[in-house]
DNA sequence: TAACCGTGGGA
DNA sequence: TTCCCAAGGTT
C-alpha cells in the first residue's frame, strides 16, 4: 500500500494518546469485569458485551462469575446449567460456544487462555474483536480491538467514510489502530475508545464540546461528525405465523419440547409449538394437534385461545397463538427431547423470552 | 458477501 | 409505533 493512502498521515498521534489516555483514566465507568485481569473473566464479559448493553450485561456477569468462578467451573458444568446463567441474555451460542472453549483451553492449552492472537482465535466463538480485546485488556498485547465504538469513533476522528456494515471495512480500522495505539498501554488504550464511543463519541449528538480528543477530531474541525459513520440500513424482518400449545394432564405437569442443538434459540426448552399455516382458527388448532402426537406420540385435546403473543428477534417476527390443551394419552416412552414438567419446574430450565411470556399466561390464566 | 443469530432500551 | 441500536461470530 501506498503510505500516502494511510488514514492516520500526518495525524498527531501522541498527543491523542495522551488525551485520551488521561481522560480514560479520570473518567472511567466502574464496571465489575475492570476489577480484574484474569483472562477467563475478561473473556466472559467479552463474549456477554457481544451485541448487549453494558446495563443488561451487569448482572447477568455477576451471576454467570459468582456460579462459574474459575475457567474449570465452566468447563465441568453441565451444559443444562450453563445456559440457565444466560437465559435471556440472547444469542445464545455465544456461551455454547464459549463452553467449548474453555475446554478447549483445557486440552490443548494447559488450562491457560492463550496469549498470541493464532492462539486464541482458534477458539470457538473468539472472532478478531474478542482475540484483540482478551489479548490487550487482560495481558497487555497492543492488538486492536475494533468493535462498533470503534469504527464509529474513529471514522469521526480520522475522517473515514467507508460503510461500517460492510465486513471489509473493519481491516481498515485495524489499520488504523495498530498505527495509534499506546504500546505503553494496550489495555487502557482499547479499552478507552470504545468507553469514549460509549460515553462522549455516541450515535445520535456527540457530545464534542466536551471531548478530550476535540482538538485532533477531523469530522469536529469540519463539523461533519453528525454524517459518520457511514452506515446502510438492514432489510426489514419476516413475519412468521405461529400456534403455540400449553397442553397439562391432571397432575399439572405441561408438555415441553428441548430445540435442536443448532440454530435459532438451539438447545433451549420451549412449548411445543409449530407454523401456522391454515387460514381459520379451527384448522390452525388441528394442524398444532397433529404435529404434537407426529413428534412425541401425545394424543391431546384443544380447549381453546388463550393468548397472544409477538415476539421481535433481530431478522424475524413471531406472531404466536397461544392455544390450551388436555392432555388425553401419553405414549408409553417420550421421546429424548421431549418432557413433562410441573409450573415450578420450568425456573429450572432454560426458555427463550417469547416462551416465558407464555409461561406468565400458564401462571395467570390456567392456574387461577 | 449476506444471512443468520436475541433482547431490551431509547429516540 | 417504528426504527435503530449494543463491547460480533459463524456459515
Amino acid at each position: 500500500m501506498n503510505h500516502q493512502e494511510l488514514h492516520t498521515t500526518n495525524f498527531p498521534i501522541l498527543e491523542f494518546q495522551q488525551n485520551l489516555l488521561t481522560w480514560y483514566k479520570e473518567n472511567h465507568r466502574k464496571l465489575p469485569w475492570r476489577e480484574s485481569r484474569d483472562p477467563y473473566r475478561i473473556w466472559v464479559s467479552e463474549i456477554m458485551l457481544q451485541q448487549t448493553r453494558v446495563d443488561t450485561v451487569i448482572p447477568y456477569y455477576n451471576n454467570f462469575i459468582e456460579k462459574f468462578p474459575e475457567l474449570k467451573d465452566l468447563a465441568e458444568a453441565e451444559p443444562e446449567q450453563v445456559m440457565k446463567a444466560w437465559e435471556g441474555l440472547g444469542y445464545y451460542s455465544r456461551v455454547m460456544n464459549l463452553q467449548t472453549a474453555v475446554k478447549e483451553v483445557r486440552e490443548r492449552f494447559d488450562g491457560i487462555v492463550p496469549r498470541t492472537p493464532e492462539g486464541i482465535s482458534s477458539l470457538k466463538g473468539v472472532g478478531p474483536y474478542t482475540a484483540g480485546a482478551v489479548l490487550s485488556i487482560a495481558y497487555g498485547v497492543p492488538e486492536p480491538a475494533v468493535d462498533g465504538n470503534v469504527m464509529r469513533v474513529l471514522s469521526r476522528i480520522l475522517l473515514i467514510d467507508e460503510d461500517i456494515a460492510k465486513p471489509k471495512t473493519r481491516k481498515t480500522f485495524e489499520k488504523a489502530v495498530r498505527e495509534l495505539i499506546s504500546h505503553e498501554d494496550p489495555s487502557s488504550f482499547n479499552q478507552a475508545l470504545m468507553e469514549l464511543g460509549a460515553i462522549i463519541c455516541t450515535p445520535r449528538s456527540p457530545a464534542c464540546l466536551v471531548c478530550p480528543v476535540q482538538n485532533e477530531c477531523r469530522a469536529f474541525a469540519e463539523g461533519r461528525q453528525q454524517e459518520l459513520p457511514v452506515k446502510t440500513k438492514k432489510t426489514k424482518v419476516k413475519t412468521v405465523n405461529m400456534s403455540a400449545v400449553i397442553a397439562y394432564d391432571e397432575a399439572g405437569r405441561l408438555i415441553i419440547h428441548k430445540r435442536p442443538e443448532t440454530g435459532l434459540l438451539a438447545t433451549l426448552w420451549e412449548f411445543p409449538n409449530v407454523e401456522a399455516n391454515a387460514v381459520s382458527d379451527t384448522a390452525r388448532s388441528n394442524e398444532a394437534q397433529a404435529y404434537i402426537y407426529e413428534q412425541s406420540g401425545a394424543e391431546i385435546s384443544i380447549k381453546g385461545k388463550i393468548g397472544y403473543i409477538e415476539h421481535v428477534f433481530s431478522h424475524l417476527k413471531w406472531k404466536i397463538d397461544v392455544w390450551e390443551a388436555e392432555i388425553k394419552k401419553l405414549p408409553d416412552e417420550l421421546p429424548e427431547d421431549w418432557r413433562l414438567l410441573s409450573v415450578e419446574d420450568t425456573e429450572k430450565l432454560a426458555f427463550p423470552v417469547s416462551h416465558q411470556k407464555m409461561i406468565k399466561l400458564v401462571k395467570e390464566a390456567i392456574l387461577l
